[in-house]
DNA sequence: TTCGATTTGTTCGTATGTATT
DNA sequence: TAATACATACGAACAAATCGA
């Protein structure tokens, strides 16, 4: 058997999804990394048997995800999340001025607990899975606006402590993603208003009760898998939350 | 001189990108209405003397916008707000457990009045310019989830009376777009936590203060010219609202 | 029902332009 | 400057869906 996609067995799908999917499996392996380039699109076309035009229809299909990032004369990128292009495409709480600060962070507290039935449902875990539950509060332009409480599966970053969480460099995207290789491509958002709860309203100097923007966040990697559940609890007297299909890229 | 893209001048854009402006200018020109097919890609390739394949990737830029629409045997057709896929697109509050109604709309109040200062930055108006001034309460399952306050400049929608939009088939923009050539192609929009107004308060079936979903859109036609202002008040007790980038379009 | 014309979808190949190193 | 890599443009062939004769 040679390894063309070409070869004899009936194909499913056309062969650009096919090079997709298999580019696609690359990436998961590790094969190539977060920031590291993937080979030529010459090299690729003779590794998968086929021509350059239908490597790049399924390259072209990875970069609209945002998986991979073009560059003209230098090569085809493993996008990561330390750039602000990618930044935008995750962080979408702007000032109402318009402004669009990037925010600073502060851990409020990092335990280890069991899975409740939100989290398992959200993340597909098994019942009362092992999880890390981190809170995180956020400030632009040193005003406190923003409180995380995140949900990871324990499995997912063996190791990470509450040091090397709040010692990190970059994004917390960034931070699954150099050191657990956990690449986060998609989030799916459902935004609703409450009154803030107690300690929501203490730690963002809200009146208890005052109403608070809340966001649950699922964060998938490759083939939508969930790794993580996020709430977010906004102040949105000066911010709010932006959601423009389209502008971003230059039309 | 030739009519040719391809002829002698140095060109700023790609061929492709000539092509797609000249597309969207026949657009704005109601040369082809929507629901119309465009002619096919081998006409347009003769028409602007260019390869299909340059037609091809015009047509892709626009089929990834939602302008137009493929379909493989039939043609290319420029997209209407009468089906469901574009409905979705526009329509973003889906219920907490995941249940996707259309809504059933009450017309509250139907007006002439001149622009805030709110609309006119939003929409671009000269000052104190007309505008129409709609109040549209928009039920899920029978119960009142969303009260809408829409403001259109009147010189884009003459004649267009209490009656005409109350007496409408379909949706807001499915009439802009059927009676008057409008075109909404893109929204943006912008949410936040809010006490209820008495009034929304009072429409919506909420004590007064209860914490609502504030969404303020700006709708857009071609080459990005806003066309509608439109600040929605929604109570999030059983709905939310669904931000999904991706997920959508099957992949 | 079948067949043929039309239209988009997929795949291939080639040549040339432009950016990077 | 030369080599490499992506970007653009062209053309050709066949597949698959649609529609009407």
């Amino acid at each position: 058997m040679s390894s063309s996609l070409a070869a004899g067995s009936p194909m499913l799908n056309p062969l650009y999804k096919e090079v997709k999917i298999r580019l696609t499996r690359s990436l998961v392996a590790g094969e190539w990394k977060p920031g590291e380039a993937i080979p030529s699109e010459a090299r690729l076309a003779e590794r998968f048997n086929v021509s350059v035009g239908t490597i790049r229809k399924a390259i072209d299909e990875l970069v609209a995800e945002k998986i991979l990032v073009r560059q003209q004369g230098r090569g085809t990128f493993v996008a990561t999340h330390t750039e602000d292009r990618t930044l935008y495409y995750f962080f979408h709480i702007v000032g109402k001025d318009g402004s669009r600060a990037q925010p600073s962070h502060d851990l409020l507290s990092f335990r280890r607990a069991r899975a409740d039935a939100e989290a398992e449902r959200a993340l597909a875990l098994t019942r009362g899975e092992r999880v890390l539950r981190i809170e995180n509060l956020l400030r632009l332009a040193g005003v406190p606006v923003i409180l995380d409480e995140m949900v990871i599966p324990a499995r997912l970053c063996p190791n990470l402590d509450e040091a090397a969480f709040a010692g990190r460099e970059g994004t917390i995207y960034g931070l699954y993603q150099a050191r657990y290789g956990i690449n986060v491509v998609r989030i799916s958002e459902r935004l609703s208003a409450a009154a803030a709860p107690s300690r929501v309203a203490e730690v963002l100097g809200l009146r208890a009760n005052a109403p608070v923007l809340v966001i649950r966040r699922v964060a998938y990697t490759y083939h939508d898998a969930p790794v993580e559940l996020r709430t977010s609890w906004v102040d949105t007297r000066h911010h709010e939350y932006l959601s423009d299909l389209w502008k971003n890229e230059p039309r």
